[in-house]
RNA sequence: GGCGCUAUCGUCUAACGGUUAGGACAGAGCCCUCUCAAGGCUUAAAUACGGGUUCGAUUCCCGUUAGCGCUACCA
């Protein structure tokens, strides 16, 4: 059976990286029928805040994806202090009683790795368990073999095979002096007894794994199937990071601009993963269908952002193609709440909302865009644009405009057709271009000099309140 | 410093020894047109550097350089 799991500590909001890495794991356990496991790591009692929890899960609930299974680190600390104690026990591990941040052997890091504190290895079992009776605080460290320059082994799913000589790994730490478990053993030992088949991370975890081997060898499970992702990096080439990047990073930063949570799953999955056919705008479906490790490149990829512009440009691209192309029935309930919150209503009955949607959709690249660029279509008060003026602004217009008003109001017809021949016999009768007309039309319903072609916004406003917008210019 | 990983247009990427090095976003131009988008067409833009191996290297090997990661009782 295969199982993943995706395992964000609490420290933090959810940043872009982390939520493709969920993406990921999830990718992979639907497209195998595979067991998603969402594992929050929170031993770090110290960073941990129940506030990056919360985002954590609204990131994760708006992504909308969901998962089968959850747990939490913290509840199972029993589970990873008998890991310790087992393999204290069979001489994987030793008590380590140098205090915390006086490692010896710091100062040596100029030619070699620090890989363990004098002395602490050859305590006898007995005194070790002396001292630790006594109350004296001590770390249990993972006893790497030292004697033989054994080389650890692993083949990667993405990087492929990797090697590591046991000289360039140090004796890290299992249990903290606290008695709190440290990353590598409650990782480990939560896979393990969560039987996780396949574990699919950053390949910042890529050096880390080679301990990994090593604990899950010791504590005598199986190991699992790696697979690394590469890293998401800023501009300047630098691993994302909250502190010095910002909330750009963060996954409500696309979400709070508008963008369908699709769409930013889609555009996650396209850096450092390709179809290789060409294809940049998949569905659910289709990338469940398609994905596979095979097409995960090796090398980071850059998150174009800017201090002014934290939003990629291809993400927005991206966001306008699904927005255009998704059946506009399933988009609305995306359009509806964010019209609500901007205290917008809907002024006409059903088919109304979608016909305008639809109009307004090939020009909006974010659903931001409907109550902002759209808010004539849904409010009376709405500002007039500079350029908008402009038009309004030319001879006759305004004349003009006014008579069309009272001229389609003499009209109980009301239809694209319809407008359009009143508005050219006007614009003739009065001598002037159409365009003139037209284009004032535009400005005097929405306010703006672009948009939608004019008699498609004529049907769009309504009868009634486009005479009324005509008349008051 | 040690160890590990990586290196194709500005960015995301394709090409798993033989291509005029392809696509997309962003840029420029043209067409379309009631405006703006969309759409269509065109254009500019890359194999980090140096050695090998080979009839032939983006591709395989070595070195250099650069970047990233790990080197915590963080994850």
């Amino acid at each position: 059976m295969l199982r993943v799991r995706f395992a964000p500590s609490p420290t933090g909001y959810l940043h872009i990286g982390s939520a493709r890495t969920f993406i990921f794991n999830w990718l992979y356990a639907r497209r195998h029928g595979g067991t998603m496991i969402l594992r929050i790591d929170d031993t770090d009692i110290e960073r941990n805040t129940d506030q990056s929890l919360q985002s954590i899960f609204d990131g994760l609930n708006w992504l909308g994806l969901g998962w089968d299974e959850q747990y939490r680190q913290s509840d199972r600390l029993d589970l990873h202090r008998n890991a310790a104690y087992q393999l204290l026990a069979s001489g994987a591990a030793y008590r380590d009683f140098v205090p915390a941040g006086t490692d010896e052997g710091e100062k040596s890091h100029h030619d070699g790795p620090w890989l363990f504190n004098p002395g602490q290895r050859e305590i006898s079992v007995e005194e070790s368990d002396r001292r630790a009776a006594a109350g004296e605080p001590f770390v249990i460290r993972y006893k790497v073999p030292r004697d033989s320059s054994e080389i650890i082994t692993f083949h990667d799913l993405v990087y492929g095979p990797q090697s590591k000589s046991c000289n360039d790994i140090e004796d890290f730490a299992l249990l903290r002096s606290n008695g709190m478990p440290t990353y590598h053993l409650a990782s480990c030992a939560d896979d393990a007894d969560l039987n996780i088949s396949h574990i699919v991370r950053g390949q910042d975890h890529l050096s880390n794994t080679f301990k990994h081997v090593l604990i899950f060898r010791a504590l005598g499970s199986k190991i699992p199937e790696f697979a690394h992702l590469p890293l998401l990096v800023a501009p300047d080439g630098a691993k994302l990071s909250k502190r010095k990047h910002g909330p750009v990073v963060s996954v409500t930063t696309y979400r709070d601009a508008g963008f369908l949570p699709h769409t930013y799953v889609n555009f996650l999955c396209l850096l450092g993963w390709s179809p290789k056919d060409n294809r940049e705008q998949l569905t659910r479906q289709e990338l469940v269908d398609i994905f596979s490790f095979e097409g995960v490149n090796r090398s980071n990829a850059v998150v174009n952002f800017t201090e002014d512009n934290p939003i990629d440009a291809k993400a927005l691209w991206l966001n306008s193609q699904h927005m255009r192309s998704m059946p506009v029935e399933d988009l609305l309930p995306y359009v509806e709440p964010v019209l609500a919150e901007a205290g917008l209503a809907v002024p006409y009955p059903a088919p109304w909302l979608a016909t305008t949607v639809d109009l307004l959709r090939a020009r909006f690249n974010t659903l931001l865009d409907y109550p902002t660029r759209g808010r004539a279509y849904f409010a009376d008060d709405f500002p007039v644009e500079a350029d908008a003026v402009k038009n309004l602004d030319k001879p006759g217009a305004r004349e003009g405009l006014r008579a069309l008003g009272a001229k389609l109001e003499a009209n109980p017809e009301f239809t694209e057709a319809s407008v359009e021949k009143d508005l050219r016999d006007l614009a003739d009768e009065l001598g002037v271009k159409a365009g003139l007309l037209i284009n004032g039309a535009r400005a005097a319903l929405t306010g703006q000099p672009v948009g939608p072609s004019a008699f498609h916004v004529f049907t769009a406003i309504g009868r009634d309140r486009a005479i009324a917008r005509l008349k008051a210019v």
